[in-house]
DNA sequence: CTCAATTTGTTCGTATGTATG
DNA sequence: ACATACATACGAACAAATTGA
């Protein structure tokens, strides 16, 4: 219940791009997410927040009606505005940080794969290995209960691809990698960043644009020194989550 | 690459919530990071540009702007527009993922605390571990090269404050609590999120309103089982890197 | 029951931003 | 550069519903 900002949402409107009345709903959507309003409550009044945020009347009432047809709030003349339900988020996706975890997490998804005309440039760092004589581009979306939560962009050796190509067309690269017993991998690499989705990502991902997301990038080298796979997976920032234990003398 | 042909921006719209010109700058961000036109090529011409997201020419002279303001792009009249330089960020914080370099990352840190009027309420997951007696609440900014970077929220069990307040008033918590060579930890669990700042984190990070974040959650319990640290850190999203060896028989 | 305070709902005029052709 | 249209945003005033003294 600190609304100590002065500011408020119009310093910053130039940084954002994006109206304010949108700004202000992204505010109160996060307020409402973790608990700062609960289920039922009446959230601050339509005066508050105009001064807490330094924009007009209709522009508070703008970013409500948006957070009413996502079916969050719910106003009432003369007594306020009620949160109606939290913008449910108890399902988690968990990142792995190993590959058998990694595997187990994806090996059941069935990727959706998207035409692409011109294949994505692939830019290999030397510390990470040699590039392969010729790569295969794929491009998918991963589901989830049949709602997107990740955006797959793979370049694949060709050597691998021609092994099995029907599978790779029809079924998660890393899964099918994971089943070549005769394949040997020296290493496997991810990083992890933090970014904001594109027009093609937030549409994909049925996200708004510029929402948070997780860019995993990761690497898979032969026994060779040889980059057999590089995947870049942008994943909804709302519904990752990552496990790490640092000290664990419990087992 | 995209939907080059038919839809194009225009049916987006009603979607994203954002300036169209918002949205071209955002899809040519993505091309010049992902390789489709390197530093120094020309990119497509402005009536290509128009065809392909169904936009008015001046529109696309607005997205370019952008990326000029970005310093990602230049025009010449008469030549065509080319790529200056690629978006990503260099100077990343590697977070950690075991317990020596997490320590071995923040140790040299000096805190800036921030007063709080009303201590946060902690509220323990079961699993986690039992609560103890008492905790003390801090909040303050981490620095880096005199920039913000991270804000942290800390309830430290008030026995271990009465240890040593004044290292506690002074340091990096998690730094005190690892020279203390007594003090036996079991487990120490960090789980990372995404998040968007709100008011408050943006002031002090100075970053945008609802510009990415990362949000690490950090408890650590001892021997019985109590937790004696509970720590939610919010970092810059732009700043963040996370590096995990899913496999590595290359030592 | 009435009155006043509170709170959301509505409207007007104006200004600026966005987008087209 | 111009004419046009629509979206966004402001401030202010007023209307309508609700609440409690």
């Amino acid at each position: 219940m600190t609304n100590a900002g002065q500011t408020g949402i119009a310093s910053t409107y130039a940084e954002i791009r994006a109206p304010r009345y949108v700004q202000v709903a992204s505010t109160l959507r996060r307020r409402i997410r973790e608990g700062h309003w609960a289920v039922g409550d009446k959230i601050a009044t339509l005066e508050e927040l105009e001064n807490e945020f330094s924009v007009a009347r209709v522009t508070v009432r703008q970013a409500i009606e948006l957070l009413q047809e996502e079916g969050l709030l719910r106003s009432h003349q003369g007594k306020g505005t009620f949160v109606m339900r939290t913008p449910g988020n108890d399902r988690w996706l968990h990142l792995a940080t190993d590959w058998d975890s990694l595997i187990n997490l994806i090996s059941a998804n069935v990727p959706r794969f998207i035409d692409v005309d011109t294949a994505q440039e692939l830019q290999i760092d030397p510390k990470d290995g040699r590039p392969a004589d010729a790569y295969e581009f794929f491009r998918s979306v991963q589901l989830k209960r049949n709602e997107p939560y990740a955006l797959a962009s793979v370049h694949l050796a060709k050597h691998i691809y021609d092994r099995d190509p029907a599978a790779f067309r029809k079924r998660v690269a890393l899964a099918v990698i994971d089943e070549m017993d005769d394949l040997e991998i020296s290493r496997a690499h991810q990083t992890l960043r933090i970014g904001a989705a594109d027009v093609e990502t937030a549409l994909q991902l049925k996200i708004p644009l510029n929402a948070p997301t997780a860019e995993a990038h990761c690497i898979i080298t032969d026994v060779d020194g040889v980059v057999i796979y590089s995947g870049d997976i942008i994943y909804r920032g709302d519904q990752v989550k990552l496990d790490i234990e640092l000290i664990n003398r419990t087992s």
